[in-house]
Parts: C-alpha cells; structure tokens; sequence
DNA sequence: CGATACATGTAACCGGTTACATGATTTT
DNA sequence: AAAATCATGTAACCGGTTACATGTATCG
C-alpha cells in the first residue's frame, strides 16, 4: 500500500538531507549551498524559505523559534519522524535513466545521504542501480557514436566528452561498491 | 553598445543551435531530444512549441508553412540571419563557474554547437575558459575534502565522483584543445 | 479497421529566479 | 557611525511538467 511519491525537487531533497545530519535554519542552509560543494543548489531566499514552509506543512520538519519577542525570530529546523520516513522513501527510489541523464547531481546527492539513512545495504543497492543505468548509457552513447557518419570536429568531440564522463562514473561506482 | 543578454534557457540553446545545421519542425526537434544523445531536453509539446513561439517572436527564427489548407499544417522553422546573431552572442559568452556547476550539460552543447558557429577560434577560446573553470573547481572540491574532518565513507564517495568527474572533465578540454 | 506514428497546440500547476523589503547584530 | 553579516520573508515573472485536445497519414 505504498503511497504515491509527491515529485521533490532536487532543493527539498537536500533540505531533508542536511536536516538528517543536524537541526538548521533557513540561513544556515543558504550558507551550505552558497559555500560548500552543494553549490549546485540555489541559496536565494525566495527557494530555502519557501521550500521549508512546503516540507513544514507537509509534517516532514517541525521548528523551534529563539528570540520569539524579536521581530525577526531565528527559526531552526529538524527532521520529523515522517520526515526521515519520507527522505528514505525518496533515497530509496530506484535509480531511473531519465535522473542519470537530468540531473546527475541529484543522483550523487541520493548516494551521499544514503549511507547515514538507508546504510550500507541501502547505499550499495544505489550503486548496483546508478552502475547499471550508466553502462547502460554508455552502451548507448557508444552505439550512437558509431552510427553517425561524419559529424564536425566539436560535436564528435563532445560526444567522447560525454562518453568519458560515463566511463569514469562507471569506474568510480565500481571503486565505491570495492570499498563499501 | 552591446545589448543586453535575456538569459536564455538551455532548450533554447538545443533549438538554435540545432535549427542553425538545417531547418526542422517543432516535431523534428522533439524527435531529436526524445532519440539523441540530447535527451536531457524537453521533448514535451509544451516546452517545445511554446519555446519555438518565442524565439519566433524575437524574430531569431521564421517560419515556412507546408499543407497550409489542412487544419494541422506542418511548419518548418528555420535561424534568421539575427537568430544567427544571437546564437552566436549566445555561445561567445565567457565560461562561468556557475554554469559549469549548475548546468554543465548546457556548456557541452554550447562547445558541439560553437564550432559551426564560432570556427576553430571560438570553439579554442570556449575550451581555454573551460580548462580554466574546470581546474578551479577541482582546486576548490580538493582544497574542502582536505579541511574537513572525519566524514561518512558515502559523503566522501560522493566528493571523490565530483573530483575524478573533474578531472576527466580537464583532461577531455587539454585533449580537445591539441586536437583543434 | 484499428493501431501507430505524424503533428501541433493549450491550460493548470509548480517551483526557481530575481528583486525588493525589513531589521538585528557584529565588525571596522 | 558606516559597512558587512546575520536572518527572514514576499511578489512578479518565467518556463518546464503534466495532462489533455485534436486531427492526419500510414501500415498491417
């Protein structure tokens, strides 16, 4: 009776994320987008601010206000336990073609959360899946490389971009499944 | 006197560039998005032909129209000679950091597409900017994976994808740029 | 004749971007 | 005292997603 999963983007992803990991405020997580290697994410207030209030009103994260008097009352946020439900539901999605080739990113973001809430059974079943769909792409890109007749310089070029890409996601997921 | 760049959206980018190699359909460019390496674009009706409106509208592209009688006529778009301008305003920007975090997919389409456009010259200067971006990058994805402590073997996982992708990335550019 | 591919479009929804607004606290 | 940083928020805009609507042409 599983229920249908809302379409998340990528920002509340991260959100429920860095929110497993320890209670933060909106600013807080602007902080971590604008300055770590999350920077793919957008640090401006009109996405955090409304992203926690759609998580909030889902149940997935309660917060604690300091400075209540204040005008401008500091409001801290931590994951719920339908929150961490859901964060595990949304890790656990089985990784799709369409992710690898959309937004990779969220892929890696999937992977790095994993370990901490799925564990390593979770994050190894992720790799079997994002090493699947990559050999698959790349099988893929491969093939397309093959059937195209004569193509300009930069547009072949581009295509060994993209096929080396996926032959070093490849090794890498195969290094991490060693390792794990 | 230069004007003033509208952002423009990556499918966009894919529709200029691809109606720069020869005239097509709204059709024929789904067509290409739903069967090419350029899958990462909206092959949907309702990202396409609205797009095609706007850069119709912009007067980047014009349009013939074939079975004029039928209620479904099948139009063919094809680049204006300022259509053709803005393409290449479009692919002359300099490489951001931002772009390359946020929409590095986007930066290889410029590239296949530059070297139509732009010759050999313009398609060195986008790889020089690439080379350099990238290799700042990786400074900076090096320089945090030092200074932090101890971390889950999944999160560094995660960061060493983003190094070694980084440096396939380098190594792809100084290549290409041998070969141009 | 039914299915599939061809072919174009609209409308509601959603969320990110940009810009603006406000005010407290800390640093120089 | 001014500037920077901390901290939260709103509003207009834009464009992609999804779903729906419509009709033709071709093929088995």
């Amino acid at each position: 009776m599983a229920r249908e999963q809302a379409p998340v983007s990528s920002l509340v992803l991260a959100i429920l994320g860095l929110l497993s990991e320890q209670p933060r405020s909106g600013y807080d997580l602007r902080k971590v987008f604008a300055t770590t290697a999350m920077g793919q994410f957008s640090d401006s207030p009109g996405a955090v601010y409304p992203a926690l209030k759609r998580c909030a009103k889902l149940g997935w994260l309660r917060s604690e206000t300091h400075n209540s008097g204040s005008l401008r009352p500091r409001q801290v946020f931590s994951l719920t336990a339908r929150g961490r439900t859901a964060l595990a539901a949304l890790l656990s999605r089985p990784v799709m073609r369409r992710d690898l080739e959309r937004r990779p990113d969220e892929l890696l973001l999937r992977f790095a959360f994993s370990g901490g809430i799925l564990g390593r059974r979770g994050a190894r079943r992720f790799l079997t899946g994002y090493l699947r769909e990559v050999e698959a792409s790349l099988a893929d890109l491969r093939g397309q490389a093959k059937s195209i007749g004569k193509i300009p310089p930069c547009v072949r070029l581009a295509m060994e971009h993209g096929i080396e890409g996926y032959e070093t996601d490849a090794r890498w997921a195969r290094r991490a499944l060693k390792e794990l």
